[in-house]
DNA sequence: TTATTATTGTATCAAAGTGATACAATATAG
DNA sequence: CTATATTGTATCACTTTGATACAATAATAA
């Protein structure tokens, strides 16, 4: 919340210049990268955002594209920059081209606040479609980077979400409303979570991602019956009840 | 087939450089709209693609996006340009960004042969990224036009495609399995029909899209029971059977 | 006028799937 | 050894779905 040191500021204006000078060698005009980054912690699903400059406002980790890589390519390696993980399980969802989007101003004010309004470049005033990725990852293994332009990252409860800039609360509902459909068609679920778990875990992420309570038995009947949960030995966790079984999901379906 | 004649090769050349002055202005670098549509005639699925220049090959219709259009609009818009409609029902459902698409040669290679090497542009040569939208519509009321590229239009059966270029074939894969799901979840298949229609025409759609057969006794019980169909009139086709009830779409679902 | 034919609309039965509830099994605490 | 909390399975009613039967009917042919 407090003022940046005189330091920091010039630190990151001299960053911005550096990359608004090298960036139309490299990127793609106009066309970026966003990402939806879904994570389960105690029992809610969760939304990887950064916070944009000294603004109260969160943004979706997002990149450019460079002249010659594949758009898949793009968002993973974005995605390796800021968690650090190998296999990440992406799907692409949307693309977000509303001029309107790209004149926010909170955000080209504040940037131009830090690098001076003389220097400001065609390069972050020009208009930006966006391609958007959902993600999902374990997020007991993530160990989050944090970038020139944005440097405070945060988990948001998915319906407890800050105040964001561009479009990008949008975009989070599109990614939902896509990975709720997902999670039942493509059992995507799985990346969310741990190699093993119970069934009371797995419907706690089920409830999360769909925003509503299943019966518990029904619910085990349902996954149970699909024949892509491996039962491994007991969990015992200490507690004065029977111990539940450890799950793994098995992907080649030996029918 | 043959081959054209001097005049034609001509006005394409002329046309064609004249686009590639006046594109850099007016469209997004590097940023395309691609369209898959589809009819619904003699009982089967179509595509309408466009004959590439004097190639055997074909390409959906697609377009440049203007550098201050929202990206629906520019669908809309390409589309308006090709069909002569005014509402169509448009869903954006994937955007392709493989630099591999774009190292296609046999459309740069003609493109150049109508042009000359020497003339050719950076236009052309630069790197696309595709956004794609599928449209669905009442094809009796189609009224197709060239264009400057393509002076030839054709309808093809979904499973009966011609050779396409770039990653077209699997671009139609994708919209057809989104159309899919959509005929289910959203009902968006009337946009298919006519305003009116028997339950027997609406079943044949239903399994064009779905590539399979439904019992007939059961597909009219499901629809039904969707209550969004408003039974009209009979339809008496002169034939020597009972006459079937024709139907429409409602929207307004009065609960 | 009446039987015939092709097709449509509805009913029915069995099988599968789902929501709700009951109950037995069991790991630990006291 | 009993109490407690939770887990795993079974069961019942209800809905949905697949398959089949059959009555209704518009035109044709006898």
């Amino acid at each position: 919340m407090g003022n940046q040191n005189k330091g920091d500021v010039n630190g990151l204006k001299e960053g911005i210049r550096e990359f608004m000078e090298a960036a139309p060698a490299i990127y793609m005009p106009g066309l970026s990268v966003d990402t939806v980054i879904f994570g389960f912690h105690n029992d809610k699903l969760k939304v990887f955002l950064l916070r944009f400059a000294n603004t109260p406002y969160f943004v979706l980790p997002g990149g450019f594209i460079k002249k010659e890589e594949n758009l898949d390519d793009a968002a993973l390696r974005i995605l390796q920059e800021r968690t650090g993980l190998q296999d990440i399980y992406l799907e692409q969802f949307y693309t977000s081209g509303n001029t309107s989007r790209s004149k926010e101003t909170v955000a080209k004010e504040e940037l131009q606040k830090i690098i001076g309004k003389a220097q400001w470049s065609n390069w972050f005033d020009q208009r930006f479609v966006s391609v958007c990725y959902y993600a999902l990852i374990d997020d007991t293994k993530v160990k989050p980077e944090t970038e020139i332009f944005f440097t405070e990252f945060k988990w948001f409860d998915v319906n407890k979400l800050p105040k964001l800039l561009y479009d990008h609360d949008l975009i989070i509902k599109k990614a939902l409303s896509r990975l709720q459909s997902d999670l039942d068609e493509k059992l995507v679920g799985f990346n969310l979570m741990s190699e093993t778990f119970t069934m009371g875990q797995l419907q706690k992420l089920y409830e999360a991602v769909h925003q509503k309570k299943f019966v518990r038995t029904n619910f085990q009947r349902k996954l149970l019956s699909l024949n892509v949960l491996e039962r491994l030995e007991k969990q015992y966790t200490g507690k004065a009840h029977k111990a539940p079984f450890l799950y793994r999901f098995v992907t080649g379906n030996s029918e």
